[in-house]
Order: C-alpha cells, then structure tokens, then sequence
DNA sequence: TTATTTTGTTATCATTTGATAATTAAGAGG
DNA sequence: CCTCTTAATTATCAAATGATAACAAAATAA
C-alpha cells in the first residue's frame, strides 16, 4: 500500500481544534468545579456508566486521586455511584439528574457557539462541515475500547 | 437563512477528538515538563513569534505565572525572550533551536500514531480524510485573532 | 480452606497551579 | 514636565493535583 503522508498534518488540525475549543468552553465552564472535576464530568457524560478504574485509566490519573475527586462531585449532588451486582467491587458511575441537567445545559451552550462560528455560511457548506465530522469521527478519532 | 441545526454533534465530535488525542500524546510527552509549561511550549510552537500578554490571554491563565512559567523554560534551555525593537516593553517569545528540536520530534511521533490508525484504509480514504481535515480547519476551527 | 488478585478507600505529603498585591520600566497623552 | 496606561517581573499565599503507602473487601485460584 503506497502510505504517503498526508500534505495536511494532523497535529496542526488538533492544536486549532484545541485552542478554540478552549476559547468556547472558557466562559461556559461552571462555578464551583475544578478543572479536573469538570474533565470528570465530561467523561461520564461521554461513557456512562463506567467505573473508577476505567475512569482513572482513562483520564491518566491515579485512582485514589481519582476516587476522592469523585466523592466530591458526589458531595455536590452531580454523579451518582453504585455497587455493581455481579461483582460488588466495582462501582458504576454515572450522572446524577443535577449532573445530566448541568451538562446538557453546558453542551447545548458549546454547539451554539460553534454553530455562532457558522452563521455566515450557506445550506450546502453545512451539509459539507456535517459530512466533515462525521467522516472524521467514524475513520479517525474513533475510540477502540479493546485496548 | 434556515439554519436548522446539525444532525451531528459537535460537542460529540470535540470530546471524542480530545479523549483520543490525550490518549496519543500521553506517552509522547517529555519529561521533565509539568503540563502547563507543554502547554506553553505548544502554544508558542504553533502561533510563534508571541508575546507574553498574548500567552497569557490565550492560554487563560494570569501575567504572573505565565512569567514564571517561561522563566522556567527558559532556564531548560526551551524558550527565548526578546524585547521587541518598536516597543521595548514588549518580550517576543519563540522556541529556541533545543525547543524546536523538541518539538518537532513529538509532533513527528504523535502525526505517525495518527497514521497508524489508518494503516487499514485505502488511498481514496485517506484522501477523503484530508480533505475533511482541510475542510474543518477553514471553516469551523480557524482561529480569528481579531477577538 | 488459604493465598492471590482486583477494585476501591483513606490518609499524607510534595508539587503544580491559581490568585493577588506591590513594583519596575516603557510608551502615550496632557 | 507630569499623569496614566500597558507589559512584565517578583514575591507570596491558597488551592488543586500528583504520587505513594497502607488498608479493606470482594472475587478468583490454588
């Protein structure tokens, strides 16, 4: 297979994405919350229910760091934790309905700032940015849970 | 103009591209370097010649510790400050030659694991995929540095 | 049964980062 | 000249995060 490298690189694409993404995101971020706990919610959000070892695992942190941050956003009535049935060690976690409500508000505040960013363009030019996502997210940015 | 909204996310898009992409660039990252200074580095990596000010606005954090922040990249030999010759109270900052050096090797190992996520697709994917990537960046994720 | 592994908790300490005030130096405008 | 603003530095303290050890409870394997 002929693989040569792409003339547009990816890293280029990331750091943009990343640096606007933190300019829309700044002043959505609610009071109350540290950086790390509002990570937390994110990932939650994106993959409940999950557990506080895939949660460490994932989000790079140590799970006993891991573990006391989650008793605080528990403490502040955002996540839920539960013993699991089959294997009473594990602990799912999910959003509690404080923390579903606060995150879908924030969501909805990020896609209309985004869609904000494209109010000058036509039909057929969403259409094409819709395709974009959508393409990038099925053939790159994909998450392998086998790993 | 019937901007009825997207069929797809972004914010689902934006999460899947971060959790991706932390999960790449964590065994990349160097040593010796807490991550708000990468940050940094990559900031200036990317938007080179800066200014102090201009660090500080983009990455949110305050004056202060982005100073002291780049006083200790400066001292590992990764940043260079320079008064500006119009304005002298201006400091531009650019990576020095160990700065770049560095990276460009870590965006050089990031860009490959990218690639090889894409070992398994034909050509005309991969032609897609860029043109998506290209699409993306000048339509939605182009920074206005107007603002 | 006993030993071992997995999952999570609690406690503790070091480091990193955030926030703020005080200060210096240079430019802008009166 | 003097005042005001901007850019940056230094110092200091509080808060957040990282790292590690010791422990407990449930599952698993011997």
């Amino acid at each position: 297979m002929d693989k040569k490298h792409f003339p547009y690189k990816f890293v280029d694409f990331l750091i943009s994405v990343h640096q606007i993404t933190d300019k829309i995101t700044k002043d959505v971020k609610p009071e109350g919350l540290t950086p790390v706990q509002f990570k937390i919610l994110e990932y939650v959000a994106a993959n409940s229910p999950t557990t506080l070892s895939q949660l460490s695992d994932c989000l790079h942190m140590p799970l006993p760091n891991t573990s006391r941050e989650l008793k605080k956003l528990e403490e502040k009535k955002l996540c839920k934790k539960e013993s699991g049935v089959e294997d009473r060690r594990k602990q799912y976690i999910c959003l509690s309905e404080n923390g579903e409500a606060l995150m879908q508000e924030i969501f909805k505040k990020v896609e209309s700032k985004f869609l904000d960013r494209l109010k000058d363009d036509s039909q057929k030019d969403l259409e094409e940015i819709d395709n974009a996502l959508k393409l990038l997210y099925t053939k790159v940015f994909y998450s392998n849970h086998t790993t």
